[in-house]
DNA sequence: TCTGGGGTCCTCTGCCCT
DNA sequence: TCTGAGGGCAGAGGACCC
């Protein structure tokens, strides 16, 4: 470390095989055996395993059909989302009573940057002990803690504090890895290159062809070699991490850049009249979240699949922005008219970026009611009327009390995207091909 | 084996403007 | 008036992460 350097202590804290914790909290008559939180549907894919069935090779991001055949013996869930959210609720309040310095990572792992907070409650490894010790006392749930001077170290050590998967659940060990700022070199230089941020199966791949297989090749490799290999930005970057060097710092309350739904078919879909539906139902849940999280949105983004998994991409940024499910719709609906899904598509979604407060719209359409601007497509402080309308109904009523008219189906709920009620992988619903009512 | 859903960041290309 | 260079931006896609 350089002389004068401020000495940090960053903990990264990671629940142990967390959506399947939380069910056997609920359920413990599983205790013991192996458990698979998604990976039902015809094309669904594994959330979350328990060590018994990691003991067989089931994974996250395995498709179900796979982890299923691993291990005929496991007991497959859906995943309750809204109730892991729950959970997540209260496990980031115990950190936050320990640093304001909390960054969520996602809802079962986060970064502390508990530097200040040495002369109260210790070191870092005093304080990711009473974490652990904490986070089991409030929610019955074991969690994992790395320690060390960068998020990057911390990150690694976690995984080494990790539990061991057996035939017979998982095997612990002491919970906590501390990452010796003296004995970096030691420490990274002999995992796979793979360890890094960044380094994926394309990545990879190009480092290979340097012959580089650990950290510690990619740190012996020259900066500028690196960075002919992989792009400029990502070469140095792999450089500093490989050297151990992080000066991120940990950032708590940071703002979405972007929100986007999506949905996969259990078959197939090539009937344009069922793919814009769709794209109406899944703008709605993204306007809806949208104006939950007080936002407008200036780019409106299409997203398809085709059957081979080519992905394409199409979006058009609006020049005011929106929070509108109708225009929202509008957009992607037209995007989709420019691409052919005559041979069915897998997947389509919807998205939106380049998010702003709602506050600084507001002002911009006063201002151009104001000069008497004449708006297109639509009255915009009408539809924002509409939408307030709508979102109050929506909660005072439930989400699903409400919704486009073009999903209105004889008898049937309109289907909704409430958070927490997402599941992994299309359901039998989805390909249903109902009725509906164009609005 | 056959690949979910929700994100972020980066690179490349083409267009517009100066 | 025409042309080329360069910056800024939008759009598209790739890679990666949890």
């Amino acid at each position: 470390m350089s002389a004068g350097a401020t000495k940090r202590t960053v903990l990264h804290v990671d629940m142990d095989a967390f959506f399947v914790s939380v069910e056997l909290l609920d359920r413990p008559e599983l205790r013991g055996r192996p458990v698979v939180v998604g990976g039902s549907g015809a094309r669904g894919v594994v959330a979350a395993a328990s060590y018994e069935a990691r003991f067989y090779g089931v994974h996250s991001a395995q498709p179900g059909a796979v982890a299923r055949r691993l291990c005929p013996q496991a007991v497959f869930i859906d995943g309750r989302h809204d109730r892991y959210r729950e959970v997540s609720a209260h496990i980031m309040e115990i950190f936050e009573s320990i640093t304001p310095l909390v960054e969520p990572l996602s809802l079962d792992e986060a970064f502390l940057d508990v530097s200040g907070r040495s002369r109260s409650l210790g070191d870092g490894p005093q304080i990711a002990a009473m974490i652990r010790a904490r986070v089991l006392d409030e929610t019955g749930l074991t969690c994992s803690v790395g320690v060390a001077h960068n998020k990057f170290l911390a990150k690694l050590a976690t995984e080494t504090a990790k539990p061991k998967a057996s035939r017979t659940g998982p095997v612990f060990g002491s919970g906590v890895a501390v990452v010796d700022r003296d004995d970096v070199e030691g420490f990274l230089w002999p995992l796979a290159a793979q360890a890094l941020w960044g380094v994926g199966p394309a990545t990879l791949t190009k480092l290979q062809r340097l012959g580089v297989s650990t950290v510690g090749d990619i740190a012996r490799v020259p900066v500028d070699a690196l960075r002919a290999a992989v792009g400029p930005a990502a070469g140095g970057q792999l450089h500093r991490l490989a050297h151990g060097l992080d000066d991120r710092p940990v950032v708590a309350g940071a703002e979405a850049k972007s929100i986007s739904h999506e949905e996969t078919f259990a078959t197939d879909v090539a009937d344009r009249a069922r793919l814009e539906r769709e794209i109406v139902r899944l703008a709605d849940a993204v306007s809806d979240r949208l104006r939950r999280a007080s936002s407008f949105a200036r780019t409106v983004q299409l997203k398809v699949r085709y059957a081979s998994f080519q992905t394409v991409t199409r979006s058009f940024t609006l020049p005011d922005g929106t929070d509108d499910g109708v225009e929202m719709a509008s957009v992607a609906r037209r995007l989709l008219s420019d691409i052919d899904v005559s041979g069915g598509i897998r997947l389509i979604g919807v998205g939106v970026s380049g998010l702003a407060p709602a506050a600084e719209r507001t002002i911009q359409l006063s201002l151009l009611d104001a000069v008497g601007d004449a708006t297109s497509g639509g009255d915009p402080l009408s539809a924002a009327a509409l939408n307030s309308a709508v979102d109050e109904i929506r909660e005072r009523f439930g989400r699903s009390s409400i919704g486009p008219a073009t999903l209105a189906t004889t008898g049937a709920p309109i289907r909704t995207f409430v958070q927490g009620q997402q599941q992994w992988g299309p359901t039998a619903e989805s390909d249903d091909d109902r009725p509906g009512t164009e609005r």
